[in-house]
DNA sequence: ATCAATGCAAATAATTTGCAAAAAG
DNA sequence: CTTTTTGCAAATTATTTGCATTGAT
């Protein structure tokens, strides 16, 4: 919390004058809730936080707003195949981060690897083609769940 | 189409009996288009395919059974952000292979590399954690497009 | 002033469920 | 026989949309 990722803010301020959208109360109200977490979150969640900030925002313009972020790179969708979507706000810091997700606990750890990358890269190339994205996601268990056979923060999120 | 992968079926049907769950006429219908396919495919898909081998299935048995075979872990959600769900019925075959997808006609090419795999288990220990699945996404674009600035199988699917 | 953006409530689409009837073991 | 599985149709859930109004530029 309380990141202040003014990056990431001002990113998506430049992504929305370029493409001649409005600065609304809504929207920034959306934009801060988005931006001032690392945390993933999920449609509904945003509406939450953004309401705090400022009453009048409607689910109508979260699920409005949500498609300006993923279309200008800084926020990603992230399926870990439960049941309703999540978004991920660390991609303008870290635009190739990786996951690990604990089977039990659902704790969510992000990583980078630039020799992961490399390799991709290399694969890619064989087959005839060139990366733009790549999305990895790794399930495992942590030691923890693998010398106690559960983890302390079991089932926390 | 027509791969005939009797081992997959096999594999699911030993599942079916561990889980001492019944071996319906409707399950083989689905079982069957399921994994005479190497393409990926949605619940609709699933349904018509099924349907083509017996008429009575009905769309809530597939909706049941899917569930099945994800848990079996011989088809596997693939979610590429689009509107619906795609199921990919190919981890019996290749347990731990990966995808690129060409931006421009949504080709997908499946593809193993165990070098990257090796990296991960070595990210992952690093972080305390050992991997029990992992799911990779690359979106890129293929020669074609690069040379030609488009793709001859343009929005083929 | 102009036109994009909003809230609302109704519409859509995918998936899930209750239930009585049919079929597997 | 017993218990699971089925089809149907209704229910649920997340997301999208039409429209009159508000607000940014």
């Amino acid at each position: 919390m309380a990141v202040e990722r003014c990056m990431a803010k001002k990113k998506f301020m430049d992504f929305l004058q370029r493409k001649k959208l409005r600065v609304t109360a809504q929207r920034r109200a959306i934009i801060d809730s988005a931006f001032d977490t690392e945390e993933h979150f999920s449609a509904e969640q945003l509406l939450q936080w953004s309401r705090r900030r400022d009453k009048s925002v409607s689910r109508a313009t979260v699920y409005r707003t949500l498609p300006l972020l993923t279309e200008s790179g800084l926020v990603r969708t992230m399926d870990f195949g439960g049941d309703h979507k999540f978004y991920d706000p660390n991609y303008a810091d870290h635009p190739n981060h990786s996951h690990i997700i604990c089977q039990e606990c659902n704790t969510i750890v992000e990583f980078d690897s630039d020799q992961i990358k490399r390799l991709e890269g290399e694969m890619c190339r064989k087959l005839g083609f060139s990366v733009k994205t790549h999305r990895l996601q790794i399930t495992g268990s942590c030691d923890q769940l693998k010398r106690l056979g559960a983890c302390a923060r079991k089932k926390a999120c």
